[in-house]
DNA sequence: TCCATATTTCCAATAATATGGAAATGTTGT
DNA sequence: ACAACATTTCCATATTATTGGAAATATGGA
């Protein structure tokens, strides 16, 4: 529950929400905290700022690649939050009345036998 | 963009998050204010502070009965922010590791001629 | 109408957060 | 060791959020 709160706080702040996409987009490669501050033009003090609270929150990475430090979003624990959220939702039962486009995170394709593509 | 900084920052609060999972567990029928404030152990003015900032962000609904106002999660809304977070994922592709143990919101059961049940 | 109950508004004190310039730290290549 | 670049830390400032007591408002029933 703190956690989901200290998740959510994170992301509930503009500039926060857009690199939080950014990264997103980028998928598990990540990119450097550079890149993202070109792509959203924030200054360098700003953007370690938030990114910092990105990763204390849980819903971002940072690993060192030489002098560069490459972020990526936490697929993981963003559904875990998602999870989260809806925990308990009706008892169990349909909830509508939206229909989701789609779900969380796309599962993986399965062949026939059942494995993944 | 601007609306799930709203719907997210309703969410990043631990009294809010609180009320919010009573709402999402009482389901589309809803609770009195005064039965999530008994449950939550929430003084009046609180309380109130708290349901207009997620009416006001949209992950909740009110209406009025009698001399009750009943809450709502609203889970069309609910499902729009999850959408929003995670579109655009990986442009695509499957973005592991962690496979969610169930959807968003559940989809309901179909026959064999597609019509729900 | 009058009373009991439900919810909201008003208000002030307190605390937390966002921003970005400047300087510090760390890393690579020469 | 030095220069060039990437990122973080330090700091001050401005803004916004949370809390709950007390009073106001609204509804239903006697």
């Amino acid at each position: 529950m703190n956690q989901a709160v200290e998740a959510l706080g994170a992301l509930a702040q503009g500039t926060r929400l857009a690199i939080f996409r950014v990264l997103v987009e980028a998928g598990p490669e990540g990119l450097a905290a550079g890149r993202i501050g070109e792509k959203l033009d924030l200054p360098p003090a700003t953007l370690s700022f938030h990114l910092s609270q990105l990763a204390r929150a849980g819903v971002a990475k940072s690993r060192s690649e030489g002098r560069f430090v490459i972020y990526s979003a936490d697929f993981a624990a963003t559904n875990d939050l998602v999870a989260f959220l809806t925990e308990n939702c009706c008892k169990g039962a349909y909830c509508g009345p939206a229909l989701p486009p789609h779900g969380i995170v796309k599962m993986p394709e399965r062949n026939a036998r059942g494995r993944r593509r």
